[in-house]
DNA sequence: TCCTTCGATATTGGATCAAGTTACGATGTG
DNA sequence: CACATCGTAACTTGATCCAATATCGAAGGA
C-alpha cells in the first residue's frame, strides 16, 4: 500500500484537519507509531508532519517526551487575535487602495455564496467561507509576505474557535453583515472603514469566544 | 562519536548560522548526506532542521529535488520589510504604554553597548546588539504571539542585510542614533513618536539595501 | 544537425532498526 | 502505612536501508 504522491503532505493535512475537527483533543500526544498506523504509512513522514505543525504552533514539543496538541490560554488567544487584526488591517488599508472592480465582483460574490451556504448545522461550509473571504483580502493587497502571515493567524484562530466556541454560536446577521460592511468599505476604496469594519468584526468574534470558558470535558470524543 | 543532546536543534542552529554567516550562499541546494557528513550526524536530524527552516521561510523545497536557501528578490524584500515595519510598530505602540523604569535603563545600556561594539570590522557583533534591541521592545509589548513574529521577520531581513549589503555599509552615527530616538520615545511613553523613529529607521534599513543591486559572483564563498 | 529517447547517477522520500530517555508502578524497607 | 528505590514498559530520537524520482548525458534516428 505505498501511497503515491508525497505522503507527508498528505499526513500534514490530515492532522491539521483532525486537530481542527477536534477528532484529537486539545492537550492530547501525538505519538508517532500510532497515528502511522492509523493513516496506514510510516513514521518519517509523521514526523515530517508533526515538526511542521509544530513551527506553525499549533502543537507543542518537549524533548524527549513528545508532541502534543497546545491548549492555548486565553491570554494567548487574546494575543493572537490582537496580532491578526492588526495583520488584517494592514492588508485591508493595502487592498482598499489598490482594489480593482473584478476583485471587488469577486469578493460580493463570496459574501453572496456566504449567506447561501449559511445554516446552522453546516459549521464546516461557514468556517470555509469565512476563510475564503479573509484569505482573499490578503491576497488583494499584493504582499505576499502579509499573506503568508495573515493564513497563519487565521489558521490558528480558526482551531481557537473549534475548541473554544464548540457549539458555534454564530448567528446569520452579525458574520455576514460584518463581511459586507467590509467588503462595502473596500468597493469605495476607503481604508479607514475598512479598517473599522474589520477590527469590529474581529473584536466580535474574540468576544464571542471568551464567552465559553470551560470545555465540557468529552465534548465529541474521537 | 554519538552526541549526546538533542542534535537535531545544533543542527537546525548550524545550518541557521552557515546560511546567515553565508557559508551556504543564496539558491546552493541543501543536499542532506553531504551537510549530515560534514557535521558527523545521521540524515534525520539533518532533515528535521531542514524542515524547520522551510517552515520558517530559509529555504525553499522542492519535492524529489531538494531544498535551497531562498534567493528573495527585491519584490519580496520590500514586501518583508512592509510587514515588519507594521509588527515592530505595533510593538512599540504597545510598549510605550506600558514601558517600566527598568524596562528604559536596560534598553538605554543595549544602544550604550552598541557604540561600544560598533566597528565596521565586526559586524558579527552589530548585528546580534541590533537583534537584541528590537527583541527586547517586542518582548516588552507583552505580547508573546507578536514576539514570535517580530523576531521570525527579524531573522528573515537578518539574512536579507548579509545576502544584499555584503560592504556592510552601515555608519555609526545612523544606526546607533536612530536606536537612541527609538527608545528616548519609549521612554517618554511616546506610542506616536516611537512608531515614527521606528518607521524612519526601517525604512532607512531598506532603502540601505536597495543600494546593492547585484551581488559579485562568489563573494566570501565556502 | 537537431530532436527524441533511453539509461546511469545523484538525491530525496519512506520504512525499519537500534539506542537513549522518561514515566510509572511494584516492591521492599523504615 | 508511607516513602524511596529499582525495574520495566512506552515513546522519542538517531541511524541505516531500500525504493522512487528527477536530472543529465549519450546514443540513435529523422
Amino acid at each position: 500500500m505505498t501511497v503515491r504522491g508525497n505522503s507527508e503532505e498528505e499526513v500534514y493535512i490530515k492532522l491539521k484537519n483532525a486537530i481542527r475537527k477536534r477528532y484529537i483533543k486539545q492537550g492530547s500526544q501525538l505519538v508517532e507509531v500510532s497515528l502511522a498506523q492509523q493513516l496506514g504509512v510510516s513514521r518519517t513522514p509523521v514526523r515530517s508532519a508533526i515538526k511542521r505543525l509544530e513551527a506553525e504552533g499549533m502543537v507543542n514539543s518537549i524533548p524527549n517526551r513528545g508532541a502534543f496538541v497546545v491548549t492555548p490560554t486565553s491570554r494567548e488567544i487574546e494575543e493572537t487575535y490582537q496580532v491578526r487584526m492588526e495583520m488584517e488591517c494592514m492588508a485591508a488599508r493595502l487592498t482598499a487602495a489598490i482594489i480593482t472592480d473584478s476583485q471587488i465582483k469577486e469578493l460580493n460574490q463570496l459574501v453572496i455564496d456566504e449567506g447561501q451556504v449559511f445554516d446552522r448545522t453546516n459549521l464546516e461550509g461557514y468556517d470555509v467561507t469565512n476563510a475564503c473571504l479573509h484569505l482573499k483580502i490578503a491576497e488583494f493587497s499584493g504582499n505576499s509576505i502579509l499573506y503568508h502571515y495573515v493564513k497563519e493567524l487565521l489558521d490558528r484562530t480558526r482551531i481557537y474557535l473549534i475548541l473554544f466556541d464548540p457549539f458555534f454560536k454564530l448567528e446569520y446577521s452579525p458574520t455576514v453583515d460584518a463581511h459586507q460592511k467590509i467588503v462595502n468599505a473596500l468597493a469605495e476604496h476607503s481604508a479607514q472603514k475598512a479598517e473599522a469594519a474589520i477590527r469590529e468584526h474581529l473584536q466580535n468574534s474574540v468576544d464571542g469566544l471568551e464567552k465559553v470558558e470551560t470545555m465540557p470535558e468529552d465534548y465529541l470524543a474521537l
